[in-house]
DNA sequence: GAAGGTCTGTCAAGTGTTTGTTCAAGGTTT
DNA sequence: AAACCTTGAACAAACACTTGACAGACCTTC
């Protein structure tokens, strides 16, 4: 009785039908009548013959269910999915967003989920559904349809008075840390490198960290310098580590205020200016350049600029 | 604590299974079913046959534990895990730092390795050098045989002028986002659960999040408000979580003034405080008990009075 | 409108697999 | 002697499999 190694090459973690099932909101009994009936996946099993399902699995029976919910019938729903995947030759290029169809109703669901996770502390709960996220979505997916929707939705609640500070705190901080333990890596890599900052006064670096997620995915090395970074700091670390381009978050006023005091930022580098707060008078004043959302946008503008 | 160790060939500390099952919160049976069912670890035994487990076996377990709680079955995290060990060809370092081959042991030349690459931003370098020491040591050891010491070396040679701002941001700023991502999952499990707060004016939290690393490795379950949370935040989320302790960290003295300022914290739970700053009078005035270092005994004390 | 057909999600029955746990009988460590 | 550990067998509960069936929705045809 040697360990039965199922033949996962690739070193994904396969899930079998029930887990599978309460990730995606599929009962167990319909995920194998769509299997039996249009062969929309074909799970591994193991010797015992039980379902192993991949992560592209999951993906498949995730846009079959949007679509159904979406009004379209059942086996038109599957052949449009079977015949997406076999129009796809590999992994989706890196500049698209999921798929074509987009997984509106149920990333619908999904934010809803983590919303409510997040608000009642329940922090097993949103690691939970944050890796179905991860295995429903590609990086630029999960950040422009999960990650940035919830934190914007967190805020606006949190200003409506509906969330508490401390549910706002929660749910950014296990947010934050989430996508950093998903940024591990970020810094190695071939393709060019970006220094990351966010200037003083500006404690907002999730969007950073995600926009950090998604050039990394076009091939770029992260260097990243947290929130509330000292501009003396930035200057040292972009005379070190020698980056292709510099980009600056800033949202708070504050934040924008300060940069624009300290006038020049006079770099050898590019510097580019992002973020909720950024605008083009405060590109001006420091001699950078604005880079507009929407952020996958920016993220292929400045791909094709210094890439 | 009550070490048992039985030094082998290499002088690594060996564990028998009642220790180990203690620690990481799997029963002895299951570990021996695991070994047995998928040949996951294979420790080493006395002349009289009882197992004795290396911390490489002690790293395979926990992340089999990770995975099953994360919902994948069983066999499935162990081939898993298997495959992942068996793809590790001994990750050596490469760069100027370590001249030797293998894995780096020893805590000195591992600490001034990961100084130098920090102070020079290399954070490739950095990151391989910590997978290095999560390898070679337990929580427990990486926490106080290198994150630490190097946090306080970093902070001396940065307050000496030895270090620039830059460097000390960037330090701290990799070693937290590691760290945090060690963390993940450390707010699931069965054991009591445990709030860990920095108060306001408090932005080191490294220490914090070591600590809660600690206090998972002993069964706890760990939910974190990150630095600079304010009072009512605490209050509403021990309010909410209902964790069996609350655990303060201070190391600045503006963030200990603060906290007396605001008198008693009012909890229904028991509060204590941690941390350089954390001294008897602090306790007293707001109604808390102090929790003295080192910190692994701090952890063991927490662990012996509400475990 | 009624009748018949297809599509689809769900359920039940009966079998098999997986997995944590328990027990007994005995050896080791301190 | 007490606490700890060993092996091997066995068990029960949870989980999953297949097959077959059925009700409701929807469509076509009479």
């Amino acid at each position: 009785m040697s360990g039965a190694e199922s033949p996962n090459g690739s070193g994904e973690p396969l899930v079998r039908i029930g887990e599978l099932a309460r990730r995606a909101g599929i009962p167990a009994a319909t995920l194998r009548a769509w299997e039996r009936r249009y062969a929309i996946v074909e799970p591994t099993r193991t010797e015992g013959g039980y379902r192993l399902y991949s992560r592209e699995d999951e993906r498949r029976l995730r846009s079959m269910l949007d679509l159904i919910t979406r009004g379209v019938a059942p086996a038109e729903a599957a052949s449009r999915v079977t015949a997406d995947a076999a129009a796809t030759p590999r992994a989706t290029p890196r500049g698209a967003s999921p798929p074509a169809p987009g997984l509106l109703t149920n990333s619908g669901e999904l934010r809803e989920g983590l919303l409510d996770a997040l608000g009642s502390f329940d922090e097993v709960a949103a690691q939970r559904l944050l890796d179905s996220a991860m295995a429903a979505y590609t990086v630029d997916g999960l950040v422009t349809e999960v990650v940035l929707p919830v934190l914007r939705t967190t805020g606006e609640r949190w200003a409506a008075g509906g969330l508490s500070v401390a549910q706002e705190h929660f749910s950014t901080s296990v947010i934050r840390s989430r996508m950093m333990s998903v940024a591990r890596g970020w810094a190695s890599g071939e393709g060019p490198s970006a220094l990351l900052v966010c200037p003083p006064g500006e404690v907002h670096d999730i969007g950073l960290i995600c926009f950090g997620l998604m050039l990394h995915e076009r091939g770029w090395q992260i260097s990243f310098l947290g929130a509330d970074t000292p501009i003396e700091t930035m200057r040292e670390a972009a005379l070190q580590i020698d980056p292709r381009v510099v980009v600056l978050s800033v949202t708070a006023p504050q934040a924008s205020a300060a940069l624009l005091d300290s006038g020049e930022l006079g770099l050898r580098v590019p510097v580019m200016v992002a973020g909720a707060g950024a605008v083009e008078s405060l590109a001006e004043g420091i001699g950078a350049e604005l880079l507009a959302d929407p952020i996958e946008r920016a993220a292929d503008v400045l791909t094709a600029r210094f890439g």
